[in-house]
DNA sequence: TAAAAAATATACCGATTGGTATTTTTTTTA
DNA sequence: TAAAAAAAATACCAATCGGTATATTTTTTA
């Protein structure tokens, strides 16, 4: 029952994950950590290898909480086509809700990764690959379901739904402008509209 | 005829530019700049007041290469139709042109500036409001040659264009896939052709 | 509650950061 | 071509970087 050691190291991913998200790995020092902890470098460096080692927990943190933001708001209805409206629906308010991640994990340690840290990428990469399958999933379901025709290609629609997703959230963080979320997934769901729905 | 002077300031963000990109502001470090260019830090010094107006320097230099290929690509036509899926096709491309700026210097240095540097946020947001002109204004001259609905809201589809091909250009960087880039243009075609094609 | 173990704080390390003052070199002007 | 001006190189600065060895404190075990 080593609860004091779990709980310190919580408590460090807790406060550093938005930092990392908001500033870039090599942007976000160590002294950046100790002064939102309130703790030393010696307990930092106690209960984590490295920088690199905590910016990867903070990430998995980070896409923990939104994945499970995702999944719950599927959960407002059983049908796979209603899901994939309610995906839209979910980015409509992420503006407010990835504040508290410090941004959006996904584009900017992506970003931030390409040429910089591979493993962290690599991480990204993962998660962008669950968020696709989730999709997937759904689409197949749909067909199923006979909710969705039979000639979409599941895996082409997800890339295009996740990439026009991010490029709505890169708009809207960079323009500080929710329009660009709002008025994106609307077209979103239109292409659902025209090219899956039966 | 200061010519040496002109001469050497735009060869250091000649050499410079790619590697903010690549990098962001904070990762990237004078050393990186005198070790590509050849040069001391007294010539950097010398020729730029700081750190950031050499960063300011080189987003300048890449939106004004970026612009020129995009420009000169939507002269391959006349009609204003034609000319957006002129700039789909460029974007097709993509990947392979950005390279040469270090990455794409809007996302990068968007996603890099948000929460870190007031004045290359306010140079990249104002590229970005230069390129949906330059999509409002195609829209409006098809609409004047009949060839675009009139119906169609100009602004709200340059937001959502450009937000589409941001999200395309991250995922295709991030993966590593241009497949990202292909198939969401080829999305972006679609929608020019049901929302706009009269 | 005393001893052992674990966790945290302190103090330090060499390397690197952006930036500057000064000297040397190069270019321009006359 | 010599003097003046400009540009670039050198040498330096304090501050900060990630990381570590050691001392101290706290927690757990017995």
């Amino acid at each position: 029952m080593q609860t004091k050691a779990k709980q310190t190291k919580e408590f460090i991913v807790k406060k550093a994950a938005p930092i990392f998200t908001k500033n870039g790995y090599v942007a976000t020092s160590l002294s950046d950590i100790t002064k939102a902890t309130g703790l030393t470098k010696g307990a930092i460096y106690g209960n984590f290898k490295n920088k690199e080692e905590l910016a990867i927990a903070c990430f998995n943190l980070n896409v923990k909480s939104l994945l499970r933001r995702i999944t719950d708001h599927q959960m407002l209805s059983d049908s796979p086509l209603e899901k994939l409206f309610l995906v839209t629906d979910f980015y409509r308010k992420y503006y407010d809700y990835s504040q508290e991640l410090g941004g959006c994990p996904v584009l900017n340690v992506g970003v931030d990764a390409v040429n910089q840290n591979e493993v962290l990428l690599q991480h990204v990469q993962f998660t962008i690959e669950r968020i696709e399958n989730n999709v997937i999933k759904l689409v197949d379901a749909g067909k199923a379901c006979g909710e969705i025709k039979a000639s979409v290609d599941a895996a082409a629609f997800a890339k295009k739904l996740y990439a026009v997703i991010q490029g709505a959230i890169f708009m809207t963080y960079t323009m500080d402008n929710n329009s660009y979320l709002l008025e994106t997934m609307d077209l979103v769901d239109q292409t659902i509209i025209t090219e899956l729905k039966k």
